[in-house]
DNA sequence: AACGTTTTCGCAAACCTTTGCAGGAAAATC
DNA sequence: GATTTTCCTGCAAAGGTTTGCGAAAACGTT
């Protein structure tokens, strides 16, 4: 009914508390005699050592703190998916908070984290985070701390991205070589640096192609489906409409391409579409949809072991690991 | 540098830990006076309280345990969003576990959670689970217990589901309206109680109609692509082939939905399907894919919300909360 | 000045574990 | 029989917080 902690099976036995311990940790000093008698009460009253008061004795506790914009995005999920399987072998445990693309929200979160003693905190900084003390203050309190995927330049840490910069050049590049001339970008939150990154990729590539930078054919969205719907129809019913476009998402994509269709454009040949993220249903869309993947499980495996890695040595420098990204060519750029 | 508790502030304003204790929680026996120069040293100082302790203290921590086959279902991965948005205005902070379908994993992770002190137990059992101590080693601790998709008939515990035997059974009827006769079901994973309670409805319906209950047409597939492809291959080729298709989850659906397309098979003319999940991506596909949606992220709340009242109340009663699916009929059965 | 009341604060216990050190008892050695 | 050695076990501190209770100080009243 009660809590069983070492005292009362120590009680029981009529022993002390620390010979209970030891007992439970095969320590030399015990006698067999005496190590035998503990572990058998010990299983019969289903004792579990309390983590609380052993992290309180250690001053840190053996979770890592994640904060996500949300976790239902694919690729946050997978990137969680991978951090579980590191952490879980290294007897840790993840406290995953979700921002909501909110700010504030994440500065509570930070806060909470912090108060919990977390070893570490793994960060994708949400959609309306333009400054950076919160941040600050989890390095000054010495907390392992990486950043993956939605970077934030301003900070030094250890990272985990993709070349977000060259996988749009590289799209953009598939793109011209399929002829395409007006290739519009429907960018993400504005202030996301990886939304910039991949808008400044577009944007290079148009001019290494010696094609015209057209600033109409860059627009931005946020992430409600309503907004997006109208951007692309906006787009679509431009009297020069453009012949191609590539998107932040496949969020938008994929919506771009339902909507390309009932138009009756022909895709690739009226309008090629490329997205990010290569999500699982791309390959199932018709046609089937041509995007970036970025290896998703694998970041979340990375910044895991970042964390313990800076973890467990005295001195430490930042890591910044670039993972690689690949263009998957499927129906909507190849007929 | 060193870590700032209550002592820290205590020494330097030469009072005693108990004070600032109870100055920082606007406690009336203090002085005005006293609680400012407190309230003033422990911003400057960034003093965040210790969880650890307090947890120690109150014996319990406030981290709500979670368990799920994959954090990347996006079922899943909807459901955790829910229950963090519920624990995030209580307090609460989710530990989260994926059994990647494993019962050993389950087992330790039932007892890392056990150790861990958490407040409850929100879980969905993997699809390998067949025996049920672990879970009752649980509800022997008095731990708040909330099952929630995946049921598990032989432990009595609260729970949050959606009637799977109805679903499926509407399902029928809705195929059996649009004038199907010969009816496949592609199930889940055999052990899986849901599984069975979606074939069970789909049998009954079968039988309410008058049709012909015929077993070659039920079929179950694990997780893995490559089976479910298969099964559905065979099923296409066998000599009288099902003219529609009822399935255990989208994935499956969706990817019968390609195959078909790909066999030339028109839809839903030759062959009308409904999954289960109703993913986002199921009204892009070609045709649009109907499917049964399942709140998922309700279900969440609705598990969080239950190991809080368990939480709060002395004497508690066993709840079971059936939520509404609602299938969303689309191009695969509406021409 | 004596007493009562109120205001303000500190002591100490409790939560559970780990671990350095000391100490007791038995065994071994001289 | 005395001393050393070996083996086993217990004491106590530490980690940070909350809180009941007691006590000191300040104030008010007669």
């Amino acid at each position: 009914m009660e809590e069983i902690s070492l005292k009362t099976i120590a009680n029981r036995l009529g022993i002390s508390i620390s010979t209970v311990s030891r007992a439970l940790k095969n320590h030399p000093d015990i006698r067999e005699e005496t190590k035998k008698a503990v572990v058998q009460l010990a299983e019969e009253l289903e004792y579990e050592p309390n983590h609380l008061a052993f992290q309180l004795l250690k001053r840190k506790s053996n979770a890592i703190g994640v904060i996500v914009p949300k976790i239902s995005y694919p690729l946050y999920a997978d990137a969680i998916s991978g951090m579980e399987a590191v952490a879980e072998a290294e007897g840790y445990q993840l406290l995953i908070c979700q921002s909501n693309e909110d700010y504030q929200k994440e500065i509570k979160q930070i806060n909470s984290l912090i108060a919990s003693r977390v070893s570490g905190i793994i960060l994708s900084v949400s959609a309306h985070t333009t400054q950076y003390d919160h941040l600050l203050r989890i390095q000054s309190r010495n907390i392992p701390f990486v950043l993956f995927n939605r970077d934030c330049e301003q900070i030094t840490c250890s990272k985990v991205l993709i070349d977000n910069h060259k996988a749009a050049f590289e799209a953009v590049r598939h793109l011209v070589s399929l002829g395409k001339q007006r290739i519009a970008f429907l960018g993400g939150p504005p202030h996301l640096q990886i939304s910039q990154r991949r808008e400044q990729g577009y944007r290079d590539a148009l001019t290494w192609a010696g094609l015209v930078l057209n600033e109409e054919l860059i627009q931005q969205v946020e992430f409600s489906k309503e907004v997006i719907m109208e951007t692309i129809s906006t787009l679509l019913n431009s009297p020069l409409p453009p012949d191609a476009i590539l998107t932040y998402s496949d969020q938008i994509a994929q919506r771009a391409l339902v909507m390309a269709r009932q138009r009756g454009l022909r895709i690739p040949q009226d309008l090629a579409l490329i997205g990010f993220n290569d999500e699982p249903v791309d390959e199932l869309l018709e046609p089937s949809l041509s995007s970036i993947r970025q290896p998703a499980y694998e970041m979340g495996t990375e910044a895991a072991r970042l964390i313990f890695k800076e973890l467990n040595s005295a001195k430490f420098a930042y890591e910044k690991i670039i993972l690689e990204s690949r263009l998957m060519p499927r129906g909507s750029t190849m007929g």
